[in-house]
DNA sequence: AGCTTATTGCAACAAAGTTGCATCTACTAT
DNA sequence: ATAGTAGATGCAACTTTGTTGCAATAAGCT
């Protein structure tokens, strides 16, 4: 399962053109075997003994992933980003969930955060990030 | 006009029956002085002069503001937050608006971000947080 | 196999916010 | 008016999350 994941990322990683390095593979296999948005200490965790990456590699592998459109970072109150893989057309507008008590982030594909919110005149909409809190079906 | 709003915070304060201090009257006079929501650097920036607060202070008298409902904390992509002084039934469920040109934070009162949103089955709404990014009329 | 340049690791830094504790002060009761 | 007390404040130190500069390394090309 694990290796299928890799083979995936490599695969991923190597259409962009750019360098396929063990950091961007395997942080982007963690990513594709979580269905969730994670951060950047969570993936961490996942990493720790399949690959020793610094830190700061690992933030900027995660920067990478999310120029090039691989995955897509969510930020929170909680003041830390969490990043996920991007699916298909999974794309950009969408909502997430936050469970206010195991801080678990969940992407909600269903729900496209769209263009329609009445602004003041003369401002001008480019995105639209809408996080649902509550409690997810194992802590309620 | 400041006296005005340092007199509307003292008595807002007062009638929380919590101790009336020199740094939750002018925090929260600056607060009520404002259109938008204002981070701690700002509302620190105002306060200069008029009183000098130490930073820690001034943390914890926004968080009890918040605490209190006097003021309510949005959260951001820079992992800053931000306070705006509640104003009536301003309270909770509304969006914000944030300018990704020059950072202003404004509250969308109008858009109020109701709960019925599909979450997946088992799943409970408590609340959401909406934040609109764009260009405000002077960046534009 | 060697070259080139992107990527990595390390150390140091930065911003935002928190904690512990001694000191001070707003309010209460005299 | 004064003194006592619980609650606020100021200071120093710390934490967490993320960033920057730079020398060393290694991916992919020829």
């Amino acid at each position: 399962m694990i290796s299928d994941f890799q083979e995936q990322a490599k695969e991923i990683i190597r259409r962009t053109g750019d360098r396929v390095t063990p950091g961007r593979v395997q942080a982007l296999a963690v990513l594709l075997a979580e269905q969730r948005a994670i951060t950047h200490h969570e993936i961490e965790e996942r990493l720790l003994g399949k690959l020793q990456l610094d830190r700061v590699t690992l933030y900027r592998v995660l920067e990478w992933l999310s120029e090039k459109g691989l995955a897509h970072k969510v930020a929170s109150d909680d003041r830390v980003w969490r990043f996920r893989a991007n699916v298909d057309v999974h794309a950009h507008q969408h909502a997430h969930f936050k469970c206010t008590c195991c801080t678990k982030v969940i992407c909600l594909d269903g729900l496209n955060a769209a263009h329609d919110w009445p602004l003041p005149a003369g401002y001008r909409f480019q995105e639209a990030e809408l996080t649902v809190k509550g409690l997810c079906a194992e802590c309620a």
